[in-house]
DNA sequence: TGGCCTGATTGGATCGTTCCAACGAAGTGA
DNA sequence: TCACTTCGTTGGAACGATCCAATCAGGCCA
């Protein structure tokens, strides 16, 4: 592998040179400029990032931490975070935690050790120390569409919750329903407990209660649209037609919710947006060296489908 | 940020006995071993892999390009390759190339320039150069799920194309079906044409060929279940029935395809063990050294869903 | 002519590890 | 007692970049 010191040699100047025509500092004759550059292209030498990790003060790598990759508004979200990413010169390191503490915290250390500039979390166990021990250490953290936080040192990229629910609620209302329960799949996760919250919220404004079960209720919310894509089709296998017998509604508009035949009355949320913003701030504090508190929040809109329908009396 | 010299000052022993109990060299007295040892926890020690990297001869990360994380199929075998990385220790270094030979390039000299120990590719351009690009750089190289390719240097994880569409062509053929089209998402993509190319042979050993266009056929094989979903919505939209019109068939089995909604006839392939099993290839090659030519292939099976029907004469 | 400034170039220390050669101490056998 | 091992420990040279201080060559002005 060509290093700085061939590429030195072959032009006939020191390591120096090189390493300021490659940085592009000023103060390079353009004529040695030329022939340094002549000698790059010979030899086809491309920086070591290792090395230059080591030495300089950034490593261009940022880490992006997901409960689920599996599910489709993390993965347009990874993809745009690595669009960007790809766009400003920086690698994105990828891992699945499944919001398990445990796994949480391995892979925040394996963070560090890697000296990742920054990181963006996209999905978290409840009350995770993740972001804390990240910040502690210096390294600058993004919670992308994952709510708030407490801690002051950490920029925030946001989904209207609290307002695409009010959407979900007021729409259901109109539909005639008054019974309607929140589904999650799991109690242990960040985000869906918020929206939870969020749900209950919504209904006070009404003067209603969320419906203790899914018995009873004549609609159905769900923390995301994979969660309710999957109940919709549990469902099914057990008779109950959605949306005759049964609302319901998912959370963030993944494209499988306009499919035809699901049909899901949902929350429009802009992965992309959200995904390519948190690289883009996570940058930013990476290059400017101060973590200081940011809050971003992206519109959503409801977009109804054939899931959400009158309730029969 | 702790280093090897901070343990080596706090429990009065030189650098290198640190290093050597960090990485479990015999020959250090089990009273030096202790010492070290409770130095490391009070300090909250972690050897830096950075500089671990440029010393040492490897990085412990290993790339993954693939066309599109959105395709649920990738999604699966991503994150099946996380779990197996993190248990080994490894970091994924994760990038979208979308099947372009420019991003391709581009991403490979990126994943160089960082000194990846390996990388697994599950998707490229048709005729893509990334292989040998990474291959001429001393970069081990395993296709996950991609088929068949003439360097000799690189492991092989496949899927069992041949064998699927055979079963998917005489599932077909017995439900009355004579005039079969295959229908991928580009030209450009590697995986896509292997499969056209596999149709073709599994019908012509019917003594069928290829439907020339979708009009005319009673039934369409698309290269993946991504697609055939695509395609099946599109149908909808037309007001063609599914499978009463037209019959579709998919390839991976994701679990989209087994949604009661949905109801995808397709061919399963298991994302999560070649996910995985890439990861250990590549893993071995790094560590040996040696970049020889493996082929293992893993067998695929035929789902009958409700998106397949008899043929109406 | 000499002092000074500016621009171009360079040597060398440094980042935090690994790893090798060397060294000291203790033990062993003749 | 001396040579020779063996075990434990250590200093220091890498790895390949960055970056600072030092040097050098001209040009300019008094």
């Amino acid at each position: 592998m060509t290093t700085l010191l061939d590429v030195a040699r072959k032009a006939g100047v020191s390591k120096s040179t090189v390493s300021n025509v490659v940085r592009g500092v000023e103060f390079v004759s353009s004529e040695t400029r030329v022939r340094v550059e002549l000698a790059i292209a010979a030899t086809g030498y491309r920086p070591n990032e290792i090395a230059r990790a080591l030495r300089g003060r950034s490593t261009t790598a940022i880490g992006i931490v997901l409960p689920d990759l599996r599910n489709p508004f993390h993965a347009e979200m990874t993809v745009a975070a690595e669009r960007a990413a790809n766009r400003l010169g920086y690698a994105l390191l990828a891992a699945n935690t499944e919001c398990d503490p445990e796994l949480e915290e391995e892979t925040g250390r394996a963070l560090i050790a890697r000296r990742v500039d920054g990181v963006i979390i996209g999905g978290i166990s409840l009350g995770s120390y993740l972001p804390k021990l990240l910040l502690d250490h210096g390294i600058p953290v993004t919670l992308a569409s994952l709510g708030d936080h407490k801690d002051r040192r950490l920029s925030i990229v946001d989904t209207d919750d609290r307002g695409g629910m009010d959407l979900i609620v007021r729409h259901l209302f109109d539909l005639g329903h008054r019974k309607m329960a929140f589904v999650s799949q799991s109690l242990q996760e960040h985000a869906g407990e918020r929206r939870r919250l969020a749900f209950s919220k919504s209904l006070l404004q009404l003067g209603l209660r969320p419906a203790r079960s899914r018995q009873g209720a004549t609609a159905i919310v769900a923390h995301n649209d994979m969660h309710a894509i999957a109940v919709m089709d549990e469902l099914e296998r057990q008779g109950i037609r959605v949306p005759a017998d049964l609302s319901i509604v998912g959370f963030d508009d993944i494209p499988l919710a306009g499919h035809r035949r699901i049909g899901l009355t949902t929350i429009r949320s802009d992965a992309t947006a959200i995904g390519g913003r948190a690289v883009e701030l996570i940058v930013k504090a990476a290059q400017s060296g101060n973590l200081q508190s940011t809050r971003e929040v992206f519109a959503t809109s409801l977009v109804v489908r054939s899931s959400t329908g009158r309730v029969m009396v």
